[in-house]
DNA sequence: TATTTAGTTCTTTATGAAAAGAACCAAAAA
DNA sequence: TTTTTGGTTCTTTTCATAAAGAACTAAATA
């Protein structure tokens, strides 16, 4: 089930609006599900980040994830991969106990997610130089164009990560 | 024709190197198509970008656009649309000629494709935040891990438009 | 007035990915 | 050893949407 991703008109602000007016849990958690959707993941990733985060066990089992989501072992399985990978949440196990438990990853640097999208901004620059090699004329207007578009990615490549190590710093500092 | 924008691990690496051996205009426009369809567009939205980007003529016509780029004028027409409604391109007309041109726009503001991409920030701030109103216990491990969360866009809300005022700031400096 | 041109706007088709379902596997327990 | 538990990994289904196709429209021309 693929939905909406693509949003030419700032879909995000509705989401804003319609977070202020959530009541319960359960809208929450699909609410939740939909802007992680919008943001690139999946549906099913965004629930389960949601459930997490207004459960009030710390610690949430495989099949707690099936049944409260009312999805399929296999639709779990890979969510939690995913997010596992992702390092957004970890396994936990107990002693004497053969589920596997998952928690909200209590040290993730969230600056990680945003480097990682950083990597469409050097492509856009290369897209953008690259076309000005197959140009006649380098200096008309659409020369212009194209060197004024790399030029924005260029300063976006290099500023971005720059305000992530900021951020990485002040929390160093203040964890310290 | 819809077709993957999911990158768990970064394509776009991938694609930057691509660009480096491409050796045809063709080529050209329909790496255009699949890196513009990545950043969240369509493809071809991407191979019209790519078309102007590499024609020696400053003007392109909607048949053209047809022709060149294999397409139906129903997708074209949408795509131009789009375009046209995103400011990235204009439309121009020529006296005693009944079609319609299209050119890049020349003064395309870059960053207000970046500024509408932050609205998403804010929607994660909410989302995090709401997120705490449905805790019980206000200080544990989860609600600290949502705080973070939190604190980590709120950030990002405030220091990306700052960057973008800075670099419309350099743009109408040099301008002068 | 009839026809062509140039493009828009519906409707249909095709695609590809998210989720479900089914088959499978390893470890623990009976 | 057999069965159950807990989960993974294939395969299938469903669904949203990008693009094509068809029907339509307005303006210009014949």
């Amino acid at each position: 089930m693929k939905r909406t991703k693509k949003l030419y008109i700032c879909k995000h602000n509705l989401s804003q609006a319609i977070m202020q007016h959530i009541s319960s849990r359960q809208e929450y958690i699909e609410e939740c599900g939909l802007i992680m959707e919008q943001s690139g993941l999946t549906r099913m990733v965004g629930r389960i980040i949601g459930y997490l985060a207004v459960s009030d066990k710390e610690l949430v089992s495989f099949d707690e994830f099936t049944e409260v989501l009312q999805a399929s072992k296999s639709s779990i399985s890979t969510s939690v991969k995913m997010l596992t990978t992702m390092n957004l949440i970890k396994p936990a196990t107990i002693p004497g106990d053969r589920k596997t438990y998952y928690r909200l990853a209590p040290d993730y640097c969230w600056s990680q997610i945003m480097r990682l999208k950083t990597g469409v901004l050097s492509t856009m620059y290369a897209m953008f130089m690259k076309g000005l090699d197959f140009r006649i004329r380098k200096a008309d207007k659409t020369s212009q164009w194209l060197v004024e578009a790399a030029e924005f990615y260029k300063f976006m490549e290099q500023e971005i990560p720059a305000l992530l190590d900021k951020w990485e710093e002040r929390k160093t500092k203040s964890g310290e």
